[in-house]
DNA sequence: CGGGCGCGTGAATCACCATTCACTCGTTGC
DNA sequence: GCAACGAGTGAATGGTGATTCACGCGCCCG
């Protein structure tokens, strides 16, 4: 590698930072975040421990860009799925579908970024993105709200609420791991029911929405 | 201190392993489980670090006893509360604003005790308390299940959701702390009525089940 | 009362990881 | 070709916190 930065060393260091971060990711998934150690991250991505360190300052700004990149895809994709339906209700149920199946998905890595501990700044930026998908969520529901779709309520409490139901329900540890395709979408249809119906939509009426909910991939 | 256990030498050390676990509590309290280590317990428990491993023999250990403590409790409340309701449905309403309200004035070490890593041995032991509660819920929404009060759901999938929904909506770090007791129960109520529309139950009709319910001290 | 059992002690030890740094070596610009 | 630059290395370092252990002392037993 060169001393005046080529553009193909240019390719050939952010090659190597996705790299990392896929280590780590790839780590984070098989074993929560307490497997995402510097060595290993570094065995992983075929380097040297110390070479982590050319990419990252700290182990915990590469934990940091590891669950800021998470967050902002799931997040992508709930505005994603909610904006193409078509009206603030079922904007609301597509979300919350949306992020059921997702989070479904990738139980482990979001569960890991979402839910386990690593240090006193890493938390800051796990509730970050558990907030900002509160967030998400809290403007969809005073969205719904203003529509005159939902119960009077206080969207502060409820959407966190949701969040924590549907983290909990689906891949927290307690859930029921589905064994196929179909049990999935099962579970995710139940977790997105349950919620319509926290948020006071009635059971039939929910029931409808989430049918016409269209499952990401 | 003596060399066959006197009566009295029992209970002085009875009274002292009591001593350390409430330490610990205390600790945990105000700055959560990272606050939780050897050395603090014993400061604040006025003795050496050494003479914690007199009474348990490991850190994993002293914590297991902590939060099996805590859970115990809070499992006696929510039945204690259940079963002094009249049907199945009052009776679901009753646990789940007990829970909710103790959980509130207790944020910190419900927090602590139910989401804060510590180490794997004990992450089974905090997924034992939230499988319980889950469980005890399971067994209450059953029982409504079982007299039509609800409409048709997997159990297994709802208990646990609501836990979540309650444990975030409470006393995570996103939900708004209220600063006085009518700010509180309205909390609980509100998180509480959110988790029986959660179930199935009519905004309306829940509405009149929560405020029935007599919230805990 | 005196012998001895263990409790209580806390400094030392151990283990685990993140982080550093003196050095090697491939690549580039001339 | 070759001088220089900086990426890559990985053993050594450092910090944090649990755990141990050899010793001193208070209390029970006869």
């Amino acid at each position: 590698m060169p001393y005046r930065r080529t553009e193909n060393v240019v390719r050939r260091l952010a090659l190597r930072e996705d790299t990392i971060l896929g280590a780590a990711e790839a780590l984070a998934i098989e074993g929560g975040m307490a497997a995402v150690q510097v060595a290993s991250v570094a065995e992983r991505a075929g380097i040297a421990a110390g070479t982590v360190y050319r990419y990252f300052p700290s182990k915990t700004d590469l934990i940091a860009e590891l669950i800021s990149g998470v967050a902002e895809r799931e997040l992508e994709a709930v505005r994603l799925a909610a904006e193409a339906a078509p009206g603030p209700l079922s904007a609301l149920a597509a979300g919350l579908a949306s992020f059921a199946a997702r989070a479904l998905q990738r139980r482990r890595l979001i569960w890991a970024v979402t839910a386990e501990p690593v240090d006193a700044d890493v938390d800051t930026l796990r509730l970050d993105f558990r907030q900002s998908l509160a967030a998400e969520f809290e403007r969809r529901i005073r969205a719904a709200l203003a529509g005159r779709h939902l119960p009077d309520q206080d969207a502060r409490v409820s959407a966190p609420a949701i969040v924590g139901a549907l983290l909990e329900g689906l891949v927290g540890p307690m859930a029921p791991s589905p064994d196929n395709d179909a049990a999935a979408r099962v579970a995710v249809q139940a977790a997105t029911l349950l919620s319509l119906r926290a948020l006071g939509v009635v059971d039939a009426r929910a029931r409808g929405l989430v049918a016409q909910c269209v499952l990401p991939v």
